[in-house]
Order: C-alpha cells, then sequence, then structure tokens
DNA sequence: CTTTGTGCAAAGGCTTTGCATGCTT
DNA sequence: AAGCATGCAAAGCCTTTGCACAAAG
C-alpha cells in the first residue's frame, strides 16, 4: 500500500524556495497571508498551496493562533511546544514538555488511549515587556 | 470606570434560554452551527451572539477544534481542561492542570510574564475503542 | 414607551478549488 | 514532450454585521 513506486513528486520551484526560506528566516510564525505578503511575484493560493504541503510532510509546525488563523514554522525536530509572545510574535521552541506524563497518567484515570496534546503558550516576552513599561 | 451604574443588560428570551440549555445538557461541546441544527425557531446570527456574549461572561467555555472551529461548553468553575473524545465528542473536565508549574518555570527561564496556556487534549475513549475493536 | 434581542440577508475574512498557462525535469 | 506548479478568479466555510421588526422590562 506504500511500495505503489511512490513517486515523490515535488518539483523544485523559485517561488517554493523563497516561502521556505522567508519562513526559516524568520522568527515568528507566518500565516499565509502575512507571507504572501512579505514575498513578491508569489500568489496567495501557491503560498497556501505549499504551506499545506510541507506541513504534511513535516517539514513545517502549524500553530493556531487565538483567533483561527493558522501560521507555520520551521521548526527543530521532536516533540515540543511553543511559547509565543503575544506582542512581537517571537517564538520560542520549548522542548522540556511536562504534558507528557500528565496525559499518560489521565489516559489512565479516563480509560482515554491514543491523547494527543496541542499546547500553544502565549505570554509577554522580556523585551515586548520593557517597551510598555 | 466600574461603577456608572452599570447596567448589567441581559434581557431574558426565550432563544437565550433554548441556546443555554441546549448546551447545558449536552455531553460534548457544541458549535454555533450544531447548536442552530438542533433548536428550532432560532436564527443562526442569534446562536452566534449569545454564544460569544456567554463565552464573554464567562458562563461558556470556548473549544478550539483542529480544524478551526470554535465549539462551546458549559463548564464547571476554575481553571481546568478538556479531555475530548475524538469519536463521539464527549468532554471530561480536568482540573488536575500541570501546567501551572510548568509555565511558571518557562516563564522565568526564557523572561517571558502572564503566560496563559490553552490546552485541549484529545483521545480516544473507552467506549468507541470497543466499538472499533 | 424605551431599549435590547431576533431574523434574514448581505458582507467579511480565511482557505480551497477549477482551469488554462508556464516551468521543471 | 509530459506533468507538476502557478496564477487568477470563483467558490466555500465559518462568522459577523446592518437593518427593520418583535419582544422584554
Amino acid at each position: 500500500m506504500t511500495s505503489t513506486t511512490d513517486k515523490q513528486t515535488t518539483r523544485q520551484t523559485g517561488q517554493r524556495r523563497a516561502i521556505f526560506q522567508a519562513l526559516a528566516k524568520d522568527k515568528t510564525a507566518l500565516t499565509a497571508q502575512e507571507l504572501h505578503q512579505h514575498l513578491t511575484g508569489v500568489g496567495l493560493a501557491t503560498v497556501y498551496r505549499n504551506l499545506q504541503r510541507l506541513a504534511e510532510q513535516g517539514k513545517v509546525d502549524t500553530i493556531r493562533r487565538p483567533n483561527g488563523e493558522l501560521a507555520f514554522r520551521v521548526c527543530g525536530v521532536g516533540h515540543h511546544h511553543h511559547l509565543i509572545c503575544r506582542s512581537c510574535g517571537r517564538v520560542v521552541e520549548v522542548h522540556d514538555c511536562a504534558l507528557e506524563d500528565w496525559s499518560r497518567k489521565l489516559a489512565t484515570e479516563h480509560d482515554f488511549s491514543a491523547i494527543e496534546h496541542q499546547t500553544e503558550l502565549f505570554g509577554t516576552c522580556g523585551a515586548c515587556a520593557n517597551k510598555t513599561a
């Protein structure tokens, strides 16, 4: 079922490169629209299509903003969470996850299986706190 | 600033009652559209407006589904999280939160303040696991 | 009677999709 | 040359908003 010649169709195009690079450089998580604004000569639909693909391939992480928008970010490998400054949008990857044990415990207690958690942490970073003060 | 006679404008209407009751009875978190379907004689806009208000007043909790839809639920008081069956949608309130200490620690480590976390846990409940098996 | 709530339909914002053309391989 | 990728515009969803009418207090 996973062996039918599996053509890993993914052509190298300028737009694709541009999108990924822009994402890789940015310290914040960007939405398709933001990305589209920052780029030139890349259609919005193309941005959406590529982000979707990158996410499927696991090359970027998705972050759901409080208002429902979906943002994307190039991340390190392994399970981790995001500590996001609600002012400047800067993202800090947190690899120290406290939820593993917790969710295992909850699984037992409530007879649930295959528990997944998707947590975003929103706060104010030091820099922004100073600006405001 | 919080003392200008503060009219707690909130009239009692049949629709309002119907929406809240439907929500209170349901074991799952419902979206405005789902709620609108289940009810009769209540406009969709009215459902949206009331849910929004209820959420602002803290009378219902909001749950963001993986696909971005916003669902609502009448919950117990105090900080807690939701363990949601991805099959039947049943929601279990989890009052035992493991993230408090963790986020405090992260705040210190990364110089962030006012960290808030919004975590939803998705899994498969025992009943549904059996059905599938 | 005054003010808030409701319904309907229009409008908005984000995302996806159809189709013809262009570019990668 | 063959097929995926792109662009543009249209269409889809979910949600919000404007306005006239109905209802609550």
